[in-house]
This record gives C-alpha cells, structure tokens and sequence, in this order.
DNA sequence: ATAACTTGCTAACGAACGTTAGGTTGTTTA
DNA sequence: TAAACAACCTAACGTTCGTTAGCAAGTTAT
C-alpha cells in the first residue's frame, strides 16, 4: 500500500478514501479484467465461422485485452491466487467458464474435421499458456504489435491444430 | 516462514540452523531448477539430430524435469522475481542463456527448411509457454503422464512449426 | 568423561504491513 | 453563509514478518 501510495504521490492513508481494503483493488482488478476477457470473446463470439475463424478472431480478443492492460494483466495472472474466499472460488469458476468458450471452438474444429487433437483439455490450457505468458514479454513499444501477435500465435497454433495442412 | 515451519513441525526460528535467511531458500530453489533444466538439456543435445528431433528431445527433458519438481518448479516459476541483486540479474542471464538453446534448435529448423515460423524469438516464447505452464495445472496422479505431455505438446508445436506438413 | 556440535526450543527484536482515527483544507450544496 | 462533503494529511494501532539470542537436550568426537 505504501508502494501504491508512493507512486500516485499520496499517503498510504489516504487511499483508504477510495477503497476499503487492498483485497478490494485486487478483487477490483481480477474481477474487471475478467469482464474485459469476457466482453472481447462475446463480441467476436460468430458460430456459423469456421472453428479456424473462431480460434483465431478468440485469439485477437484475448490479445487485445491483455496488450490493452499490461499492469492489470500481470496483477490479473499472477496475483488472483491471493483472493479471499468466496471471491477466489468465484474466479476459478469465472476462469473455467471462459476457457469453456476455447474448449467449446476445439471441439467444433474436431466435429468438423478441422481439427486434430489428442486432448481437447490440453490443447485449451496450450493455447491458454501461449496467450497469457504474453504480458511477460509484450512492451507497448516493442518490435511486435498487438495484430502480430495475434496473428502469429494463430499461425503457430493453427498450423499445429489444422489436419493435413495444406 | 512460520508457514513453512508449520509444515516441517518445527518453530520457525529452528529453520536458521539450516539456512542464512529466507532469501536463500528461494535462491537455492532458483538456481537449483535452473540447473536442472541445465542438465535436462544438454543431456540430450545432439546437433546431429534433426531440429524437429532435437526440439522434442528438449521439450521432453523440460517436462521431465518440471513434473519431477512440481512444487519447486512453481516457485522458480512464480517467485524468481523476488530474488534481490545480484542474483536476480543473475538469474535472468541464465535464463536467457537456456532459451538460446531453443533459439538455436528453432534457427536450425529455419535453416535447414525443416520449420518455417515468422518470429523465430516469438517462437521459443511460445514453445516455453506451453511448457511452463504446465504447472499450474499438472498433478501426479493426473490423467496424462509426463511423456504423453511431453508427446501432445511437441506434436501440438512441431505440427505448426513444421513446414507443409504432409 | 567431557567438550564440541547439532538441532531443536522459547522469547523477543525491529521492521514492515494494512488499516483506523482524528484533523485540515478546499469544494459543493442547501 | 454555513453545513456537508471529499480527499488529503499525520499519527498511531495491532498484527505479521524475518530473524537473533540464549538455552536445552541429544549426539559425536576427543
């Protein structure tokens, strides 16, 4: 808190004026972070698209989402593990229910034959894990840009998904 | 550190007569991995063998080591940044150093036509991705063992990373 | 047999932490 | 114009934290 307080240039004290408690900004943070996740894929969510189209406009909204907040992804990431209870079941189940929507285009892909994968479940956390070790990397002014990154993952991942390339 | 002794059945102030300070333990454990990973690695380095065969020799030592070391692989993987100086700056350069060994199999893919990636840096980011997060979701007595991991996430990457595939 | 050592104990320490309480000052509202 | 409010301050709090010091008891070495 002092560090908070530090760098926005007032008192630890004083913070206490806008929240009620550091649980409350992580809370805040996961929580809101969940919703930016939550709204990206929603809006792109189109199930007449190919699971192809599907997995990759997915991807482009994740990346959005965590290139967008690089500080609030991080906190997001590496910090929920910290949450009090209920809040910290609530984000498990908020967490599950979001890679819900990558597992429910996996298994399309296979439906369709568009897909070829031995674990349906691995193949989710794999893509999950490409996506979120982003923030530990990305900077705003770095070489790749948000699109890029999208699109090579895809590319990498696709290539590794699709069934009999080319 | 009262946590910790808890779990040993001891009283926290006995844990000084085994180590310095807090801060080792967490450099024992960092350091420690790494040299694992190290080992892992370079004992199945073959240059001789071809990038494809030579990334899923490395993927395969990676989780080997990772799934032998579940709970110290999570702290390596989540605490390192709490190491103070020099051995944060320290750890980074080691670091670094293991993922060039990834970067020289994927520059050997490259060269000899045998994968075909847009980013090669990008690549062995998300080649570590997969493989460091296996953590959070790995348990021992889980549905996949450790050489099936290995096995989905190299056929997972190499299939992207393989140029024209069939 | 005694000294040295090891590994634990209790008690306590100084520092850091999250937070509360009361006050000040400027702003807004009645 | 005065009350209410907002947002900050200082001071302090109780708790937690990592760690030290001195001691006890069992083990090992001389």
């Amino acid at each position: 808190m002092r560090d908070l307080a530090n760098a926005l240039g007032i008192e630890a004290a004083s913070i206490y004026s806008h929240i009620r408690s550091k649980e409350e900004i992580l809370q805040r943070v996961c929580f809101r972070m969940a919703e930016e996740f939550f709204g990206a894929i929603e809006a792109v969510k189109d199930e007449n698209a190919s699971a192809t189209e599907q997995l990759k406009r997915a991807i482009s909204a994740h990346v959005q989402v965590l290139t967008r907040n690089t500080e609030a992804s991080a906190v997001f990431l590496q910090e929920w593990r910290h949450l009090s209870e209920p809040f910290h079941t609530e984000f498990l189940a908020l967490r599950d229910r979001y890679e819900s929507y990558f597992r429910e285009i996996i298994r399309q892909g296979i439906a369709k034959g568009e897909f070829q994968v031995p674990d349906e479940k691995f193949a989710v956390l794999t893509i999950l894990s490409g996506l979120n070790w982003i923030h530990t990397w990305y900077k705003p002014d770095g070489k790749m840009k948000p699109a890029e990154i999208a699109e090579n993952l895809s590319a990498m991942l696709l290539n590794g998904l699709k069934t009999n390339l080319n």
